[in-house]
DNA sequence: GAGATACCTTGATGGAAGTCAAATCTTACC
DNA sequence: GGTAAGATTTGACTTCCATCAAGGTATCTC
């Protein structure tokens, strides 16, 4: 057990690589919502033009992070909800014990930041998994704004209350499932959030480890590794490295689908 | 095992049992949060004493339920958040599959219906574990009160979001503990929620079924009923059906706190 | 209050996933 | 581009909890 912490050092030679997220304020890049193509799985869904450019003044700016880098840690206040806009991000829960398991993982549309709204202080914590980019959406101004356009209030609490079903569905996972049925509800969960992205949904690179897919599923690393194995061998996909190909949906499903 | 049980058990010989809610609609009933001694636990913390007026205008008639009567079903429509006034419920989610599991238990003072607020349908089963009786919280309502009040709009989510803290903590729990440190963890925030109220938080009775225990915690209700029994044994605590008196709470404590 | 039903306890046994270990592959970094 | 660190795979063995089973206790119904 080494760093299992990804350290915000490093050397930093020639030009000063940011190992801490990087703040974009200039004003041409600042985030809109309403030309972001990502606004129809974003918070901005179904609101009227004049709303979305509303909501425009209210995103901030842009924060790029590096591979590994983090966009907050457990015991930072609370002050905005980020959208990712470019990348993939982790989100980490920590127990006093030291204990910690990832809590989720965010693609490109979803919205991280909500741990911490109930204490003013983060109780997690948001890693890059690969270069990515957020909007900052300063909460305190959403709060505003929603007062003032019903909507986007309602659109925020159900964002809320479906992050709430999300976490319903993870427990039922780690609550019931066995591990194979763990790991084919992760893939298919992955392929249809691609999907609907108008990714592959059959053919996608893992952005996290095997450690870190055991994290999220409630296993250790090796089981989630010869189940790779043993589905590849199934004729269920085809994996290399985190390189995945799914071959056959349909017996993905039914691996889920098993027993009630 | 002599029964000292306080059953909640009342005849009810007479009248007609109802076996579905039973909605009180006489005014005289009618809640009022400015007056309610669960207030502090309750969505209405911190509220000036004029919010509190309007916020007695928004919520609605109380429900009855008898044990084992559900306060709404899975695939019903949502338009309310309800308030436990008294007794205890549990939330059920159900997968499509059959599967299901206790996602949560609810004490006098907490908020339940969530699940649904984000598709407009309940995704859970709410069912009463003893006699209990819950305050009707229209949703719509308190969306337009929460845009008047900027307090209530904190409050609301601040709740919504300590609901999401507490599934992950609940994740963490499933993904990687012990069942004995389930246990403790289950049996201490017991303790530690009726304390709050004000009540024992030694010596209680439980609510629910060893089976319903171990649905929350993903075990088996034989695993539940023998970790009792071992606890029992070494001394952390006395049981004698649902009654249970905790006797040594450091130890309890540190039981769950074994492994980083 | 008797019978039926649901709930709880305890024992014996098995299996799924964890642990430990070592070899191979990949990636990151000077 | 070479080396070190990290990630992945696979095997052998162990452990914890599930499963099956049976008897006991509490609770509900008529």
């Amino acid at each position: 057990m080494s760093s299992s912490v990804p350290r915000p050092a490093d050397p930093a030679t020639a030009e000063s690589p940011p190992r801490q997220a990087q703040v974009i304020s200039i004003r041409d890049l600042k985030s809109h919502c309403s030309s972001c193509t990502m606004r129809e799985l974003c918070l901005p869904v179904g609101l009227a033009p004049d709303d979305l450019k509303l909501l425009d003044t209210v995103v901030g700016s842009r924060v790029r992070l590096k591979k590994g880098e983090s966009l907050y840690r457990a015991g930072e206040s609370f002050a905005a909800l980020y959208a990712v806009r470019l990348g993939t991000l982790k989100t980490t829960v920590l127990a006093e014990d030291g204990r910690e398991q990832v809590a989720g993982y965010h693609l490109l549309g979803d919205i991280v930041g909500l741990d911490g709204l109930g204490t003013e202080r983060h109780g997690c914590e948001v890693v890059a998994l690969e270069d990515s980019e957020v909007c900052t959406i300063p909460f305190e101004n959403l709060e505003e704004l929603a007062r003032r356009i019903p909507p986007l209030q309602h659109n925020l609490h159900q964002f809320l209350a479906r992050e709430i079903s999300r976490d319903h569905s993870v427990m039922l996972l780690l609550g019931s499932m066995r591990a194979e049925e763990r790991l084919a509800t992760f893939l298919l969960n992955l392929s249809d959030r691609y999907r609907r992205r108008g990714y592959s949904s059959t053919e996608f690179v893992l952005r996290m480890t095997r450690e870190e897919i055991g994290s999220y599923l409630g296993l250790k690393l090796e089981t989630v590794s010869r189940l790779f194995s043993r589905f590849q061998d199934e004729g269920l996909l085809k994996v290399s490295g985190r390189n995945v190909k799914l071959t056959d949906l349909p017996a993905l499903k039914q691996i889920v689908g098993q027993r009630g």
